[in-house]
DNA sequence: ACCTGAACACCGTTCAAGT
DNA sequence: ACCTGAACACCGTTCAAGT
């Protein structure tokens, strides 16, 4: 029944890809209260201690997870179009991440401080695409941003009513158009 | 040292508003990981299981808590003013708020099933106001409030830097201002 | 009606022991 | 290097026992 106590024959025991594959399953599915080490463990068949041998800690954890859904945010800018269309893919990319796992967006703005440059390289981009279509291009990246991060927020409501929610992501749509519209 | 099993003599005891003082209390300093019922239970001297005879649940106390704070968001609306001058200051007061809480703000979010109708009267009353203003109060309702929440999350992340913080609080107004300007 | 103590099923994390 | 088992300090919650 029980496992042997020492180190495992090579090729078994577990990597650090195998565990954030499968915190991310647990993410989207348990929505719960977040992935827990525990939950995490037995998941993967293994006691909760063998995960401290890959992942520092449980805020490390969320930071590998969350490190690996905001990367692909920056993929595909659409590169060639004009600053506002970049602006808005971008950010529907972004909103996108935060409400496919809001039980993440929640978890890492718990506990802001172990995050600080998690979302930097977005913000980053989008700061310099805003300066060249506005002077206060701070403020917007704050309205931008603040308005993206609620309405996922808004999304996480929604939860358990997915018909509702699909309507959720075209008001989204047609809210950041409105803003963009501004913009200028 | 253990106090006797038995009830207590008239007028030691809890109340259910002694329960909500000491919670709103940990909640501003312990800002931690939000209110827990065993740290609660210590705060008052009385075992954990006493506060289920005044408060029902976990979700039910958080529920009881958000009913105080956001009730105060509601007095004094300025009700002699322009509907844009309502709008400002009931929204200025609403993220006000959202972001002294911003933990309980976060617990809101995570198991939001439980919270329906908390902030309905808030929402009843924006709503109301901004179908003078605009065909589309609808959308502007979600960009008004989902930037609120935003905001306050924003907040959250400079919790340890209250220099910074108060800064935050004047953004949060020139932006506001600059949304309710592209309004009308 | 209202409190206590013991108990159950969870957490994250440390530490020593094993191979 | 990497896993296990036991342990510590936490959770929320139930249930029976006390007055």
């Amino acid at each position: 029944m029980s496992k042997p106590r020492g180190r495992p024959a090579r090729g078994d025991g577990i990597t650090r890809e195998q565990i954030l594959d499968a915190a991310l399953l647990l993410l989207e599915e348990g929505g719960g209260q977040g992935v827990s080490m525990r939950a995490l463990a037995a998941q993967l068949d293994v006691t909760p201690m063998s995960l401290y041998h890959h992942v520092s800690d449980h805020t490390a954890l969320l930071r590998a997870i969350s490190d690996r859904v905001y990367a692909s945010v920056l993929d595909d800018d659409a590169a060639g179009e004009v600053p506002v269309v970049r602006i808005r893919s971008l950010l529907i990319r972004y909103h996108g991440a935060v409400s496919d796992f809001p039980q993440l967006t929640l978890a890492i703005f718990a506990q802001p401080a172990a995050f600080a440059g998690v979302t930097r390289d977005i913000t980053d981009r989008l700061i310099a695409l805003l300066e060249v279509l506005t002077k206060e291009a701070e403020l917007w990246l704050d309205i931008l941003i603040d308005h993206a991060h609620g309405n996922a927020l808004a999304f996480q409501a929604l939860r358990d009513h997915p018909r509702q929610a699909a309507s959720m992501r075209t008001r989204y749509l047609q809210a950041l158009d409105q803003l963009l519209a501004r913009l200028a």
